[in-house]
DNA sequence: ATCCAGGAAGGCG
DNA sequence: CGCCTTCATGGA
């Protein structure tokens, strides 16, 4: 089947930075799900069983450009999915008004203003990103990834660029623990993986069974019965793929890292001084995680 | 070496 | 319920 670019432009919100977004994107070079040029980002992806090329790039400040490699046409989906990955249907004006009478997010807001947070729209991906990441550091949570991926994912090669999809839950679901192992999953998490490959597979666990759960604390509730999925992991998911602007990951070591940088403190904050300092963020915590975990890079 | 890393489960009292 | 231990390995 012929394969053609085609090109589509999507007009930008108010605060929004493609610079910003972009540097989330690049932020640790071993990412495997997508590459980041000078000035423009690369992913392959499924669109309910279409499989698409896509580059995100600006045309001018107010407008993205997006080219994308298919089989047939299909703007309206993708503009859907580059409106959802970075979140650009929300008005973030509210958490800019919130930020500015908040000392610990307002230097934050001034220095990445326009940042979105960076959705992971496929709830299987969103799972194993948070089950892998949990006590490990970033860079050998980005070395496991890659690992899985490029073990049980689907590629295309363009240009020598090899881009992946990651793994459709089917694939795990039928992997033993001993080949996750081989990965250098330990064993808990190679169990966790497959236990939710095996939901997803059997249809206990969908993105839509959770969105129809109606809020965000059902879903968290929902999501922590699953073994290997704790408070972190879940609030991680509702925050990257459920989008729930006031997701709290509190556990979060890169948040702890982050909120120690900017008070200046020699030492972590208890999660009882988080609780206090969040009650500022209110409605808006999963962003004000976000902008701290940005914060990190620079 | 030693401690930490974008935690969670399972056991105990 | 709250606290403690175990899991396991790479990075700094």
């Amino acid at each position: 089947m012929t394969q053609v670019w085609r090109d589509v432009e999507i007009a930008v919100p108010h605060l929004f930075s493609w610079r910003e977004v972009l540097a989330y994107l690049n932020r640790s070079p071993n990412e495997c799900l997508h590459r980041v040029t000078n000035d423009e980002v690369w992913k392959y992806i499924d669109l309910s069983g279409q499989r698409v090329l896509l580059r995100v790039g600006v045309k001018n400040e107010d407008t993205l450009r997006v080219a994308y490699l298919s089989d047939r046409p299909g703007d309206h989906q993708v503009v859907q999915y580059v409106r959802e990955w970075f979140d650009l249907d929300r008005d973030l004006t509210p958490f800019y008004a919130l930020a500015e009478a908040n000392s610990l997010l307002q230097p934050l807001t001034l220095a990445h203003r326009g940042l979105r947070i960076v959705g992971v729209q496929d709830l299987f991906e969103a799972l194993c990103w948070a089950v892998i990441g949990q006590q490990v550091n970033l860079a050998f949570a980005y070395t496991l990834k890659r690992k899985l991926v490029e073990t049980y994912g689907d590629s295309m090669t363009l240009n020598g660029n090899q881009y992946w999809l990651f793994p459709r839950p089917e694939s795990l679901a039928s992997a033993s623990v001993s080949h996750l192992r081989a990965l250098q999953l330990t064993e808990r998490k190679s169990e966790y993986l497959i236990g939710i490959a095996q939901r997803m597979v059997d249809g206990r666990l969908s993105k839509q069974g959770l969105q129809a759960l109606g809020s965000g604390m059902a879903a968290e509730r929902e999501l922590c019965r699953i073994r290997g999925i704790g408070p972190w992991s879940a609030n991680y998911v509702l925050m990257r793929c459920l989008r729930w602007q006031d997701a709290f990951p509190i556990q979060d070591a890169g948040l702890h890292q982050a909120v120690q940088r900017r008070l200046g403190w020699d030492r972590k904050p208890t999660l009882a001084e988080l609780e206090a300092l969040s009650r500022g963020w209110e409605g808006w915590r999963a962003y004000a995680v976000f902008y701290l975990w940005q914060s990190l890079l620079s």
